[in-house]
DNA sequence: AATGAATGAGAATTCATTCAT
DNA sequence: AATGAATGAATTCTCATTCAT
């Protein structure tokens, strides 16, 4: 058995292969229940039974409801930077509209996949999570964002890299969120992807 | 007695200044509590109590438990505009560059008042308000945007400027949101305020 | 103002006339309420809106609630007594089987007037009004079967007229309610009158 | 755990015996209230505080209040038609009036039992049971009293069975439940029972 | 380890009744 | 007398969590 999740840390993750699965069938049972039917849904026995073990076992994983969100909030953590580093590293000769043209195609990728779920972070993830896990994660795609960006140094314009990364990512997550649950006219997917590429560009690349 | 507000429509004010004053009475203990005690903490007793009436008195004022926030977005609504409108038409021979600051700096403003309420507002204020309120809201800000942008057309970048208004409001919103919420290392006020410049600057304004 | 009705007695009913009007436009909203809202609906504020007074003047009226129920099931009372007294006291020359066929469809008249009135007062007027007025009614109904029965005494088949009155004022009674409340199929107003009728008369006339 | 009862069907009863005397042990429990405590007694709380289960467990065999009436009434439909059919079948070369007069003791120990309860199911039943559960209870009543006067069809007075069996069932019911809880002078089990008896003879039998 | 019945605190909401105006 | 806003006890129902099996 892994041990369990708390809200606060008990950091790391289950790593027997039986345990792990049960572990990652109980978050999808619950993103599951999160996109098809709403967060209000989303009990401990619903997702319990949605994920096919019952209640008693998911709290053998999970210290408490929290606990879910908080491996889900980690779990996005980890897909995004691995995302971001694998876009990033891949870019080669590429243009930095391109780069940052493929960084917002994935994360729309990565968004679509569970819009419903990405709002429920962001809404509860800062109460779910502590605070330095948030931290790390930002300061990993700052420094992400730098390592790509310092590559041709000159080219940049903010002062203060981290600040910069900081609204940038903001801005392309809340926009995204935004664009998936009010789906506002006259946007489609390609209109936002260009549009955040611009946003990005114009805002870190000198001018 | 003012009309109950329901979630959906009766949509009229209430008008009587006692009322008046325990409509917003109400309101104003519901962000307190936001703001100090957390979302969940906003239990319908509990925003009686703060406000000093009795549950029943607050159930005359509002439908349901949703209504109160409904009625809270349609408050930051009006103050939003009213704010942007009077900013904008100060403006005079201001360069973009300024307007765009002084609008920052005066939602900034608006937005510390009560952070946590927006950021609810911001991921639940769909749920809550019925769309066409939301669009009706978003039209006005597009249209002020315009308004403030088309006064030199000539400099204007995006084509599509309802697709660059909804992706500068959110980018703005979020971006001031987090960082009253998480106070990010080496972000303070003046930083802020002059990247997001910069942001909106960089994005509408034809390089 | 009329004295105000208690659930037990203070008994007598208000004698001024506007007072006597108010009294009696309460009575009929609540009735009102009943059968076109369901009795869930009739709560004192609802009562008092389609009575067009307010709360306050309700309950000048009736000292709570279960007053209101009260002077129903009085007035009901009062109704099918006369009813009967003038039924009987008509009759003349006819046959037992004409005159009971009369009450029954009197009485149909009169239940069909108010179905979910008088379904309520066979669940609740027991709970609210005091047994001695009950018994009263109840003796008054005996007496007048006996009046009109002991013109022919001789073909009486029951010992104990107390009894038969009982039995057989339960029997109509509940099944015209029951006939109004469920619309069994394959009855009608005549089937049910013809049968009622001879169920009057084959139990209480000497075969 | 037994499935749990909506008022609307999942129609079959529990069947593990832990989970069956829980169920029955609510359903007694909110008899018990009825009958000393009244109607209005039986909040949900109160019955599973006299059952001695918490209110989880009433809700996990009830989907909501009126689902335990709907039981109740199920109970009781059964029980009256076993009565009916036990008492029929082993009537043998009986007379009429000795038939009748054994459904009718059966039935006032049936009452007796709990004759608030069943004032209440005479007058709310229709509330809360589908009607099609309330028609094939009465079908079934119709076919037991059909079954048993056939048995010598030339002496049946109504050329209309089903309204027959509809007049006589709801008189003998209200009759019975009126003198249970009215206790009116004069009447005791014997002549209501000798009267009972005569008023279905008289009624249903060829004079 | 897994199960799922039982728990009970706590939430939203209603409505009879009061009382200051 | 009449008004109707305010009160708050009471009700239904939910759901995270526990623990005996």
């Amino acid at each position: 058995m892994p041990p369990r999740v708390t809200a606060r840390p008990p950091r790391n993750q289950p790593r027997q292969s039986r345990s792990r699965a049960t572990f990652e069938l109980i978050l999808d049972a619950a993103v599951r229940i999160f996109e098809r039917e709403g967060a209000d849904a989303a009990t401990t026995s619903r997702v319990a039974e949605v994920a096919g073990v019952s209640v008693g076992t998911l709290y053998q994983y999970f210290a408490n409801r929290d606990a879910i969100l908080d491996a889900l909030q980690d779990r996005e953590f980890e897909r995004a930077t691995q995302m971001m580093q694998r876009v990033l590293s891949v870019a080669g000769p590429a243009s930095e509209r391109e780069v940052a043209r493929s960084v917002v195609v994935e994360l729309l990728r990565l968004y679509r996949a569970a819009p419903a779920l990405h709002r429920i972070l962001a809404l509860e993830g800062l109460r779910v999570t502590p605070p330095e896990r948030v931290l790390a994660f930002d300061l990993r795609v700052v420094g992400i964002i730098k390592n790509f960006l310092l590559l041709e140094p000159a080219r940049i314009r903010p002062k203060q890299l981290d600040t910069a990364a900081f609204v940038i990512y903001q801005s392309v997550r809340a926009t995204m969120l935004a664009y998936l649950l009010e789906s506002p006219a006259g946007v489609d997917d390609a209109v936002l992807v260009s549009e955040l590429t611009e946003l990005i560009v114009s805002y870190l690349v000198e001018r």
